[in-house]
DNA sequence: CGGGTTTTTGACTCTTTTCAATACAGGTGG
DNA sequence: CCACCTGTATTGAAAAGAGTCAAAAACCCG
């Protein structure tokens, strides 16, 4: 069965009251996904509301002319696919499995419940909607006022912070990435990534590889994003 | 003072008691600004939350190296400068009054107060968190997917949407509104907008002017804009 | 009627994309 | 166990979109 301990130390649910727990487990479901596989479909209804306990996915979206697009990444115990959160009766965006995935599911209805007997939850919601504006928010600013080598530099530090795993003075991204992944985070091309990257070899801020990146300079690469004014 | 009919009406406050209302009311202080003022500067101590009553704000924001940015318009209603939610203690940006404006200002401890209590607000709240958060994924993946001229049509979309005002077939923009502001808010230079407007103007589109947009052809930019699949 | 701001437009430059070809890695099946 | 095949990555050359630099025109306010 589920592990009440684990669902227990999610951030998200801090502050919920026993019996509240108690509904909240009484009706979660788990399920496994394996590397490639979809959680669920931009444009479907949506059903439920998940928690990644292990594993890594990417939601992505499609625009109307078939180009792609990655909105985050999910990390785990990450909220996702809250759609209901935002008003919305459809799942915006699609998140696929980067490595073997678990999740916890709860039908969407329980999310009003919740909400309306527990401020703090709501609250709790509230604030991690509130920090994923705030990030968004930042990638516009980039976006619109960097150019590429400054965005992709922006995107690998991001990816080190949430996904990254330390091994002596490196730093390697914890799941496989691909250039094209890296340039649907950046709105560029696989090509210009690629470029950057060899780049950044030849400089020793990274080691690179097929679907892997390994930081090995984040002094450097923040030196490059721009973040601190010179 | 403060016309609690007005406060009533405000989306946000739907659902909430009479006593919490009461308690707002008694709290809050009106303030007026002048076009070009800042209700407040970003990285200030975020000491109140805002409701614009009327007029209209751009939120800037300056990078590191001095560029300016546009992170949205308030139009009257709009809740803003609620840095709390986002778990912040400072203010992200500059709301500066784009016309003649008035603000209802709350201390921002009121916010966890209201917050705690009225489970409604903190779903309103979170909700609205939440459509603007979709808001921004939207501009986040035209600006990765779309090129420029496809950005200003969305840009001019959303400016008609939030802020035009009908005259027979056509949509003004109801605030004034320079090049520069349209290329802050899609991440061009002033001089891609000027063209690309004075094209759309040999087309029909739109009629431009100093700080002024009218637009004409709402359907013919939608195509431009690229929304629907041809 | 100034004087400053905003807008338009042209010419040139440069970053990034597009097009194209090759190299490489890893898994699959003979 | 090795050859093959597919997806990924690298790299070069050409093309294009947008930015920069520069100057003039239009407009509004006082």
């Amino acid at each position: 069965m589920i592990d009440r301990e684990l669902v227990d130390a999610l951030p998200i649910f801090h502050g919920l009251d026993a019996s509240a727990l108690d509904k909240l487990l009484a009706h979660a479901s788990q399920r496994s996904h394996a590397k490639g596989d979809t959680v669920f479909q931009q444009g479907e209804e949506a059903t439920h509301f998940y928690v990644l306990l292990r594993g890594r996915l990417k939601v992505q979206q499609v625009t109307a002319d078939g180009q792609q697009f990655i909105v985050r990444v999910v990390n785990p115990g990450d909220l996702f696919g809250f759609a209901m959160a935002l008003g919305r009766t459809q799942y915006p965006g699609t998140p696929i499995a980067a490595v073997d995935s678990v999740t916890l599911a709860w039908p969407m209805g329980m999310m009003n419940d919740i909400l309306q007997h527990n401020p703090t939850f709501a609250i709790n919601t509230m604030q991690m909607i509130g920090q994923r504006l705030d990030a968004a928010h930042d990638r516009l600013r980039e976006m619109s006022t960097q150019e590429v080598e400054g965005r992709v530099a922006h995107a690998v530090i991001r990816l080190a912070q949430e996904a990254g795993v330390k091994s002596g003075s490196e730093i390697r991204i914890d799941f496989p990435i691909s250039r094209q992944d890296i340039a649907e985070m950046t709105g560029t091309t696989l090509h210009t990534v690629s470029r950057i990257i060899s780049h950044w070899e030849t400089k020793g801020l990274v080691k690179g590889g097929r679907q892997l990146l390994v930081i090995a300079d984040l002094a450097g690469l923040r030196r490059l994003a721009g973040d601190e004014a010179s």
